[in-house]
DNA sequence: TCGGTAGGCACC
DNA sequence: AAACGGTGCCTACCGA
């Protein structure tokens, strides 16, 4: 059954389509517990773009909201049944809706996202599509037709625009049912709950946004646009100098009387050309085989012996700034709220969010460099001020307690503030001036004052290793050799012996069960594809008694297998600390955001951006003390249930821009 | 001219 | 034996 609600009832007859009132609708609705909702709007963006219609519905019946007829206003009554449902809306990326919801002043309490559901029960596995058709036929059978957005601006509220608007919440529940007994076959219920509650905070950091001074901003690039002039200018003379003629055309500018350079800064191609031309050393050993890159980490070292280095590696950091982070934001500031609204991407494989969208022209918020002078850029309306809160050392507190290694426990228990020499002091007995029962922090400063090289390697080391690399990774990204990063590997491992079969546990029950499970609190999981992977496939080949051994095919499937498992391996240590790391800061967004419902401050109180481990909120002047202790409370609550050995900790700091 | 890929680099 | 955690954006480059 299809009713519309509308005050433009000229537009009437429909066939099948019943015409009833706002308040006889809502009178209906109230019965439920379980509830569709959909919304077409005139575009993507909640700030310039109309809302049209809003579909409310089960199965057997569908309400069709048409909002245009109300000057693209939700009328008060449904307003009020929107904000007061107890039950459950279920919607197809609720991210979208929840955006333009919040805008008529609309905040849903609890959703169910079929969206989000697919994507936690497929992660890691190929899978045909997470838009609602798709996912329409695999649980219901049923093919919806196209899109109908975009369909209502052209042909307005039609018979079959009202069809397909009732189609898109009809199938809501049924494939919520059905999704939930695969979640619950899967042990996926609480990932999931998780995320349901976690999009509602998410769909308000991007309707937040962030405000950026762009006139300061504008100002930064300029300064490094000169700069970057000069640099060009400067690396050109030199290659004159150097008698690179073939770089250089006969023609000579009319005023400076410089010759016309050919070359062009920005491709790494004719740039690796000129270095090797210098005898740089223009590779980088990868795979076993030599490689040709110029990138910094090949360059730096060799700055001392060619100058040129000096120069052209500070041209190409400025190039970065100026066409990354340079004049071209003006278009992703809005022209309502003139802030910056990006979108998030909420379940990387990790579990992690992600930030920008060349579709919907939106910027990566998670990239921001770090340097006093860009993040200064972004900044508090007047009378606001910034808070900025993160974890301390989450990731390596997460991995102390997943692993339980008594060593990195030790760490904590004597609270001690310095991981990346305590790590030093435990690779390398040389520098040990105390033994490890007596390690004090005055210890670890000292061994940062006059150990900088083995507190460097260490911190190095610490990171690659939690990440799942290996001696190779070190000698890489510390420019040592490579006998060197296997030693500091090894060095790592007898400073945390009981690392290794931690790493070699989470490893077997991902070869057992054929998938990762994250942390048992959230019990969220990346699923290899047993067919499609290679380690898998052979290790199922192996139990087949007709298994030929010593054919060619084997030899290559065994040397794919082992690539695999070392991807299978890389992830399990990997995806356990980062999808924990990630689970924790959305819950901490979640109880952060409940204090906001709580105390009304829904658009007073703002969370102007999420960066994995850090927090950003936008306030009221007066409120900051308040409102920052109980963002940090938050943000510490959350850790409770994932860190039950080691505490998490979290810092904030405020100003009138983003100080991080 | 367009679209996809690779190299490089920003963040955590 | 074989490879070096996760993202997104910029430019150059290459082939259709």
């Amino acid at each position: 059954m299809i009713y519309l609600i509308t005050q433009q009832e000229s537009l009437f007859p429909y066939e099948n389509i019943t015409l009833i009132t706002l308040s006889e609708a809502i009178q209906k609705l109230k019965q439920y517990t379980l509830l569709g909702l959909d919304t077409e709007t005139g575009g993507l963006d909640r700030f310039t773009k109309p809302l049209l219609l809003l579909q409310l519905g089960t199965f057997e019946e569908q309400f069709l909201f048409d909002i245009i007829s109300y000057n693209n206003l939700i009328p008060d009554e449904l307003k009020v049944f929107l904000n007061e449902f107890l039950g459950t809306f279920i919607l197809q990326n609720a991210k979208f809706d929840l955006g333009f919801l919040f805008k008529q002043g609309v905040i849903l309490k609890k959703v169910y996202d079929t969206m989000l559901a697919e994507i936690i029960l497929t992660n890691g596995l190929q899978y045909s599509g997470r838009d609602l058709a798709t996912i329409s036929y695999k649980y219901c059978q049923i093919s919806l037709n196209k899109e109908i957005r975009g369909l209502i601006i052209h042909l307005g509220l039609t018979q079959e625009v009202l069809e397909y608007g009732a189609n898109d919440v009809k199938y809501l529940i049924p494939i919520k049912q059905t999704q939930e007994i695969l979640l619950q076959e899967k042990n996926l219920l609480r990932a999931l709950e998780l995320d349901n509650a976690f999009v509602i905070v998410l769909a308000y950091v991007e309707f937040c946004g962030i405000k950026l001074d762009y006139e300061k901003w504008v100002e930064k690039t300029s300064k490094n646009q000169e700069k970057v002039l000069i640099l060009k200018d400067e690396l050109e003379q030199q290659l004159f100098e150097d008698k690179k003629y073939e770089w250089f055309s006969g023609m000579q500018d009319m005023f400076t009387l410089k010759f016309d350079c050919l070359l062009n800064w920005d491709s790494p191609k004719q740039v690796t050309k000129l270095l090797k031309s210098y005898g740089v050393n223009t590779t980088i050993k990868q795979f076993g085989e030599t490689k040709e890159s110029i990138d910094a980490k090949v360059l730096e070292p060799q700055q001392e012996k060619f100058p040129i280095l000096k120069k052209y590696l500070a041209f190409k950091e400025l190039q970065k700034e100026i066409s990354t982070y340079g004049e071209s934001w003006k278009r992703y500031i809005n022209p309502v709220t003139h802030r910056i609204h990006t979108t998030y991407q909420q379940l990387m494989d990790t579990g992690r969010l992600s930030s920008g969208n060349k579709h919907d022209g939106t910027p990566n918020m998670q990239n921001i460099p770090s340097d006093h002078e860009t993040r200064s850029c972004f900044i508090a309306e007047a009378g606001n001020i910034m808070i900025d809160a993160d974890y301390q050392g989450q990731e390596t507190i997460v991995l102390a307690n997943l692993s339980k290694e008594p060593n990195l426990l030790k760490f904590y228990e004597k609270g001690l503030k310095d991981m990346h020499s305590y790590i030093a002091f435990l690779m390398y007995p040389q520098i040990r001036i105390c033994n490890l029962d007596e390690i004090s922090e005055e210890a670890l400063v000292s061994i940062k004052k006059n150990h900088k090289d083995k507190r460097q390697i260490a911190k190095s080391a610490g990171f690659a290793i939690a990440y799942g690399g290996d001696g190779a990774t070190i000698s890489k990204n510390c420019n040592i050799s490579k006998s060197d990063g296997i030693f500091v590997y090894n060095s790592y491992f007898a400073a945390f012996p009981e690392m290794k079969q931690y790493f070699n546990y989470v490893f077997q029950l991902a070869d057992h069960y054929g998938y990762i499970q994250f942390n048992n609190i959230t019990q969220r999981k990346y699923f290899f594809d047993l067919e499609k992977n290679d380690y898998f496939s052979l290790k199922k080949s192996l139990k087949d008694p007709l298994f030929a051994y010593n054919t060619p095919e084997i030899h290559e499937l065994e040397r794919a297998a082992g690539k695999a498992k070392n991807e299978i391996q890389r992830k399990a240590q990997n995806f356990c600390i980062q999808g924990t790391s990630s689970d924790i800061t959305k819950y901490a967004a979640i109880l952060f955001f409940k204090e906001i419902l709580k105390h009304q401050w829904f658009n007073v109180v703002k969370i102007v951006n999420l960066v994995h481990d850090e927090i950003l909120v936008e306030c009221p002047q007066n409120m900051e003390e308040e409102v920052k202790n109980l963002l940090i409370l938050s943000m510490e609550e959350a850790g409770k249930p994932f860190c039950k050995i080691v505490p998490l900790k979290a810092d904030a700091v405020s100003g009138t821009y983003w100080i991080h």
